[in-house]
RNA sequence: GGCGCUAUGGUGUAAUUGGUUAACACGCUGCCCUCUCAAGGCAGAGAGUACGGGUUCGAUCCCCGUUAGCGCUACCA
């Protein structure tokens, strides 16, 4: 069984290809299949080699390996020229010479008029004598293919089952350019031949293209192979998801801090369903669970939320020890990077991680939420000031508050816990108020883990300190 | 316009391939817990399966039509 992901390097890779791409990875790692990556950049126009690195980059991270290639197109130029010609002299192709101007003029006129409008294929007819005295010419040819013109094409599709076409509304369409450059069609059946794709699994956006492939694979007198198209992912507008969505490359995905396995887990189940309860899966159970039967036929709306729900779930779940490179990263990219923290401070590092997982959506938070815990110097956000720490008796207070914290013989959660509420207690006032205020205070966020561990987390020294510290009475009393 | 495909709560999907009070997850509402926010627990709203016809004792499931959406209709893939 092999199978294969053929992007096309005009764009990063979006979300409906990594879907496309983890379809094919999953049913190849699933069964011993092979997974083959080749670049479709028949295209000079639109091809760029950023993009083929951008999606290559956005495989590694989703974690798609494959087993052979890259194989660019453009690399095996030869090949297709070679099989053209070999159509043209078995007489299964043709050399039009019609120009780009006459054909869109025709198109527009059939538009016009609300006739349907196929190639009518004006040079299908052409002499040898005709065409080799243009060609001497220098008149610029494209090498059409010369379909039957009557029957059926059909096809079993794995997912939406037959599909049939009449090959007469099926035009004499473009196997080489102009320029000499493949199309997508002689591209697409020549390397799944060369290749040996078993199942050509690719979004349901082809589905009116396979009946043109198969017609080809016939004049080449080779088997078929199976086809499964995938439903389309959606914007919630319904409509094809495009940059007018927002985010639809992988690439920012990742660097919003959402991880691969979760973001696998979720388009996994666009379009596909593993009939289980949980939805929740690693990337092995997607793996053992992963079948065609499951994919359904209608078109998936993408659902942020549920994206930010999965990727919750698995940074709740995941030991901190797996996301600890993850966060090093978020904390060097906000500059708060300590060394210490991989070496000395190491497991008081991973206590603080389990302590902040629990809340966070995006491993970014670690860095923006959890800043407080990593650096010295934090800003208290304005929400936390207007709900924590408006009281007027809190400027007295919390000082006392830092003393006595500062003089407890252990600092340890039920220690700092009961001494905060008696203290409470002895001034009359509320132990919320002075929780909520420490939360302010200690962490510059009006929503962070239970107070007597954030404390416990930061140790005495630091509690104190930030806890008598006054320059934020100045502000308040502005306010 | 032509051709093709699809249609279950707001979203993603289920429903022993004709027999269920139409299920689960996300989201949403309320309550509990409580030091905030999550999480968790409990309760709940939300679809009668796009619409209309058939077939059948019985249709989410089979057939036809309509509508809507999507796709293709390029010397783009």
């Amino acid at each position: 069984m092999r199978v294969r992901f053929a992007p096309s390097p005009t764009g990063s890779l979006h979300v409906g290809g990594a879907r496309t791409a983890l379809f094919n990875w999953l049913f190849a790692r699933g069964r011993g299949g092979r997974f083959i990556l080749r670049i479709e950049d028949t295209d000079r126009e639109r091809s760029s080699p950023e993009m083929v690195e951008d999606i290559l980059g956005a495989l590694r991270w989703l974690g798609l390996d494959w087993d052979e290639g890259p194989f660019l197109q453009s690399e095996r130029l030869d090949r297709y020229r070679q099989v053209a010609n070999q159509l043209l002299s078995a007489n299964q192709a043709y050399r039009c010479f019609c120009s780009t101007a006459e054909l869109t003029a025709k198109r527009q006129a059939a538009a016009a008029s609300g006739k349907p409008w196929k190639y009518d294929a004006t040079c299908r007819g052409l002499s040898p004598d005709r065409v080799s005295e243009r060609q001497a010419r220098g008149m610029p040819s494209v090498v059409r293919f010369k379909g039957p013109r009557e029957g059926e094409v059909a096809f079993e599709d794995r997912i939406f089952g037959r599909i049939a076409h009449r090959t007469e509304q099926i035009e004499d369409f473009v196997l080489v350019r102009s320029d000499g450059m493949p199309t997508y069609h002689l591209g697409v059946v020549l390397d799944d031949l060369d290749m040996k794709i078993s199942h050509v699994m690719r979004g349901a956006d082809h589905i009116s293209n396979t009946p043109k492939q198969i017609l080809l694979y016939r004049a080449l007198q080779r088997p078929v192979p199976e086809f499964a198209h995938l439903p389309l992912i959606l914007g919630p507008d319904r409509t094809r998801l495009s940059k007018r969505h927002g985010a639809t490359a992988v690439t920012t995905y990742r660097d919003q801090g959402y991880l691969p396995a979760p973001f696998c887990n979720f388009l996994a189940l666009l379009g596909w369903s593993s009939k289980s309860e949980a939805e929740s899966l690693s990337t092995d159970e997607l793996i053992r669970r992963f079948a065609l039967e499951g994919v359904n036929k209608s078109n998936a709306v993408f659902d942020l939320e549920k994206l930010a729900w999965f990727n919750s779930q698995y940074l709740r779940n995941a030991p901190a020890e797996r996301l600890f490179p993850l966060i090093r990263a978020e904390l060097e990219k906000e500059g708060i990077w300590k060394e210490e923290l991989g070496s000395s401070d190491r497991a008081w590092m991973l206590t603080v991680v389990d302590l902040l997982k629990k809340r966070v959506r995006m491993v970014s938070d670690f860095a923006t939420q959890g800043r407080a815990f990593f650096a010295d110097d934090f800003e208290i956000e304005a929400k936390a000031r207007r709900k924590f720490l408006k009281d007027k008796a809190l400027p007295l207070l919390m000082p006392d508050l830092a003393a006595r914290l500062g003089s407890l013989p252990v600092f340890g959660l039920e220690e700092t816990e009961s001494a905060l509420r008696t203290f409470a207690a002895e001034n009359g006032v509320k132990a919320g108020l002075l929780i909520n205020a420490a939360r302010a205070l200690l962490t510059g966020k009006a929503v962070a883990p239970g107070i007597f561990e954030v404390m416990v987390a930061l140790g005495r020294e630091r509690t104190v300190a930030r806890l008598s510290g006054t320059s934020w009475v100045e502000n308040e009393q502005e306010g």
